[in-house]
DNA sequence: CTGTATCCGCATAGATACTG
DNA sequence: CAGTATCTATGCGGATACAG
């Protein structure tokens, strides 16, 4: 147990520079992906789109306290970042779909590793900030 | 293809409730997970640590551009967090050594799907922000 | 219905100086 | 060596009003 970590995953085990410089901060694919979707509301738009696809009123009613500004703008970077598909029906009045592209939903398998180590571990971690 | 995704992990599967209140949100394990280590060194320092321990002044050269400030905050989230354990000794002058807890290092394995995730998607959702 | 535009409060994070 | 204290800047996120 003392001294190094014998089972550290591969990916994160590789050797870092020191010091870490900025650029390799920056471009540290895991820290990259949480400033990506590590936002107030990407975590919960990704899971609830994992389930089914929604029109845009459908999440806005759905998702309690997300304002329109929000909910437009999470989506959008979501779409930037290739996670998720807007399809615009060009009905009257309009609507438009938005689903998981196959990288969302291919994002969902680790995830849930993820997922499930916060939900066993949610007693211990959810003791409030000082 | 069309309609509920039929592979979703199960934690991530179940019923959401509709409209998903704000407690429900906010009590969200992954996303609370996220908020906490989602911030712009936590990762960094949880896999750092994850390599071998580290005293104060080793983190704070060995990271470039965190500042004392920060180094030390998010060192303190993280062991109110019970991730990373902070050991004092009382020597002259003063030495603390910090490292990852049982549950810090629990953590690594579920991150490192993350990783490997992020590390194959990379070239994919690293496009600039608009 | 599906957004945009504008304004504003608050939390996050950096710089700097100082201390046991 | 290992931090605190204080000040400030920036950006995230909410409220509101308006538009195609």
């Amino acid at each position: 147990m003392s001294g190094t970590n014998t089972h550290v995953p591969a990916v994160l085990a590789h050797e870092l520079p020191n010091p870490v410089p900025r650029d390799e901060l920056a471009a540290c694919p895991v820290n990259d992906l949480f400033r990506r979707i590590g936002d107030k509301w990407s975590m919960l738009l990704v899971i609830m789109l994992g389930k089914r696809r929604y029109r845009y009123n459908e999440l806005h009613r759905s998702i309690e306290g997300i304002s329109q500004r929000m909910l437009t703008r999470t989506l959008r970077d979501l779409e930037n970042d290739g996670l998720v598909r807007r399809e615009v029906f060009p009905t009257v009045p309009p609507s438009v779909e938005y689903s998981l592209t196959p990288l969302g939903e291919s994002l969902l398998e680790p995830l849930s590793a993820l997922a499930e180590w916060a939900v066993r571990n949610s007693p211990v971690t959810a003791a409030p900030r000082p």
